[in-house]
DNA sequence: CGGGCAACGTTACATTGTAACGCTGCTGCG
DNA sequence: CGCAGCAGCGTTACAATGTAACGTTGCCCG
């Protein structure tokens, strides 16, 4: 059940109803509190395949909690990232859902300059190649982020 | 003339001297200007291995500079990224002296968590698995970066 | 010899991220 | 039941990182 590229129309409110519901099964099976705050800082995450920041998160989530704080934010981003269920875009201080939450990957990205928007491809081989590398290095790896940022298909 | 691994004692000064000179030469043939400031800027990003934050680098310049402020030290950076001098390494929003300046490559980086060290890698073969990797998505890229993070050799 | 530009100075501010401590409500146990 | 302990969140204050905007200086070239 993958995701369709990001850079082709597709109903994304599909996408969002199918996070949300797949997050809550996940943090179930894990005996985790995906807690109403926590689920409202995921969903506005995922309106849209375009990282958004924590400021940008922290706004919209004060539209319907008015008390929210940068704190607030942060922690439930930080539980998220922590259970697979979002991650980080270094580059841009962002985030943005998983596409393959619940299944333990390395982050890898393709960041369109020119819609802003970032793609999360889970590619084997490449995550194979990471660790070949890091290994001929003698490096325990432990997190392994590739952004690879330029123009999509459709912003070419 | 490539670079030791970092996580080997080495004459670091050489280094330093080293890179200092490459950047000097790199830029005289480009017909730009590797500055006093930015010559000491960058002598500064190559005192470690360890990537250096911008306002570790301003306190570092301000020693000799007493004027410095962050505008200063962020175009020296800029101006010394852009010339493929330094990387910065976006998951610490720090900067690290190139260990191929002159080279165009993507940035591929081992980040221990143990020493704070940072070690470039210029893997051409993770190189063309990330090639390969944005052609199957039909992305056209332009910057990529890998960052492992996890142990080095020696902290393991 | 002066117009134009690159580099740098300077001020002020914007954005992003955290420390620290308190409150509350649940949960497990005597 | 009653309460200790803890996770989650509230709240305040601040730290760290990054930039806009404009002024000044000195060099190079016409
Ligand atoms: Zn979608
Ligand atoms: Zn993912
Ligand atoms: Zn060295
Ligand atoms: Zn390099």
């Amino acid at each position: 059940m993958s995701h369709p590229p990001v850079s082709v129309p597709h109903d994304h409110g599909a996408c969002v109803h199918e996070a949300l519901a797949r997050a809550q099964t996940i943090c179930d099976a894990r005996g985790v509190k995906l807690t109403p705050l926590r689920g409202q800082v995921l969903e506005i995450v995922w309106r849209s395949h375009k990282p958004a920041g924590a400021y940008e998160v922290l706004d919209e989530l004060q539209k319907v909690h008015k008390a929210a704080r940068p704190p607030t934010v942060y922690r439930a981003l930080e539980f998220l990232e922590a259970e697979g269920l979002i991650h980080r875009i270094e580059s841009q201080n962002a985030y943005l859902g998983c596409i393959e939450a619940g299944a333990p990957h390395s982050s890898q990205f393709l960041i369109c300059r020119g819609c802003g928007a970032a793609e999360e491809i889970a590619d084997r081989e490449l995550d194979a190649a990471i660790a070949v590398a890091a290994k001929r290095a003698r490096f325990k790896a432990e997190r392994k982020t590739v952004e690879i940022s330029g123009l999509c298909a459709r912003c070419t």
